[in-house]
DNA sequence: TCTGGGGTCCTAGGACCC
DNA sequence: TCTGGGGTCCTAGGACCC
């Protein structure tokens, strides 16, 4: 047996958290650059906030029902992510943390208990720790316990837990789930299922084999083998190392010239440079792309992006900053209004291992050595020790293009300073 | 005026090998 | 008139997730 376990409304919970004033009205959290709603409470979706409808076009709705307005605030999400964990860790042995608010949590050891009992006991003891009130569904499948988490958060008698136990249980859960409402059933996929008369989880759990092969391949023949209380995904206890990754902004006004654009660029990449540090991996692939709002008129549009091999895997922020600013020479055109630009570092190895591909010219690409890598240790725990960005690369710079941050909290949990600021202000 | 960010997996098709 | 069979690797694009 799978329970999930899903954090409630998870960005406006850690808010409340910390203002306790905000329960019982409606709160919503803007995605960055204080874009598009990312998180509504429940009075807030009651109002009719879409989950990513832009907020510059609800701001008469905002005003009328007085809905409180946050930038979101990752530190803080992120701590206090980890803290629901660690809780949760306590109380199962094997756990899978599968996003920022949700983790699976394997039952089978639990059987001789009673799982629902044990469930709300789970549900009390997070909210107890942390503040944060949490759904679970359990069932013998990844994608039933899904079903049932989200039974378990529509439907108030269930208080919050849902143990889809008997295959009558089951099937009665699905007979109630529309397509689109599946783990693994996206827009197109749902849209492709209703035209052939596939409208609930039931009659997808009944569909013919070969249609669903044919169409939605082996994912959502996986997704129907999973309904049908058939398990074929597994707890993933340990988090695979990542293949890429990816540092992207939407600038706070456009951004013309090429100096601006470098300076977001090479701060990008400075970001990425750390996380592959982190992350103990070295790219030998870097992508940049660079580009208009895509609400422009056609004729105002541009969207850039090039990819480079690099001669060495490296996770050295001066090598990849100058690699990205090659790039962005080759792709930028003077005359557009540029909103958005990102890095990407792909093809990804340990970066300890022997594995990297040595050039074919050694000596047009000498090897680098040794000091430029304490260089980067050294400047990595003087972040760690003072706070990320007390040193950085010159090249690095956020003035011009900084987001829109104007509703933002304090990071309560992760830095003294904003905690101390909160003590002074009230 | 204003519209997010960061990932994964799968398939088809092209290029190549013997 | 007629022109094989069996593979691998890589990439782009499309689907999905939170």
């Amino acid at each position: 047996m799978f329970a999930l376990v899903d954090c409630n409304n998870f960005y406006v919970s850690c808010e409340r958290v910390f203002n306790p004033a905000l329960r019982g009205r409606p709160v919503v959290v803007l995605s960055n650059n204080d874009g598009c709603f990312i998180a509504r409470s429940e009075e807030a979706k009651a109002i009719g906030l879409a989950m990513g409808a832009p907020a510059f076009k609800n701001r008469e709705l905002l005003k009328r029902h007085k809905v409180v307005v946050y930038s979101a605030n990752f530190p803080l999400y992120g701590d206090m992510s980890s803290r629901v964990m660690t809780t949760l860790a306590d109380l199962a042995p094997d756990l899978e943390i599968y996003s920022i608010d949700e983790a699976f949590l394997d039952m089978s050891g639990f059987q001789r208990y009673d799982l629902d009992h044990y469930a709300r006991f789970i549900r009390k003891t997070v909210t107890q720790h942390t503040g944060i009130p949490v759904c679970i569904g359990i069932a013998p499948t990844k994608t039933l316990a899904k079903v049932a988490n989200r039974l378990a958060k529509k439907n108030p008698c269930y208080a919050g837990v849902c143990l889809l136990n008997t295959d009558k249980e089951q099937r009665a859960a699905l007979a109630i789930t529309q397509v689109e409402d599946i783990w693994g059933i996206g827009r197109q996929w749902s849209k492709f299922l209703h035209t052939q008369n596939i409208h609930t989880a039931l009659d997808l759990a009944e569909a013919s084999l070969g249609l669903i092969r044919k169409h939605l391949h082996i994912t959502g023949a996986r997704v129907q083998a999973e309904l049908n209380g058939k398990s074929c995904l597994s707890l993933e206890m340990v988090r695979p190392a990542k293949q890429s990754i990816c540092t992207s902004r939407s600038f706070g006004r456009s951004v013309t010239t090429f100096d601006e654009l470098h300076q977001a660029v090479s701060t990008f990449t400075g970001k990425c440079a750390i996380k592959l540090r982190k992350e103990g991996s070295a790219a030998s692939l870097l992508t940049l792309f660079i580009c208009t709002s895509p609400f422009n008129a056609p004729e105002k549009k541009y969207w850039g992006t090039r990819t480079v091999t690099m001669p060495h895997h490296t996770q050295d922020s001066i090598v990849l900053i100058r690699t990205a600013g090659a790039l962005l020479e080759s792709l930028f055109r003077a005359g557009y209004e540029y909103k958005k630009a990102g890095v990407i570092v792909s093809r990804l190895i340990p970066a300890a291992s022997s594995t990297a591909t040595l050039p074919l010219f050694p000596q047009e690409f000498p090897v680098p050595d040794d000091r430029q890598k304490k260089l980067m240790t050294v400047m990595d725990s003087i972040n760690q020790r003072y706070g990320s960005g007390s040193i950085q690369i010159a090249a690095e710079n956020s003035a011009g293009w900084k987001p829109h941050q104007k509703l933002l909290s304090p990071r309560y949990t992760t830095a003294w300073k904003e905690l101390i600021e909160v003590r002074t202000l009230q």
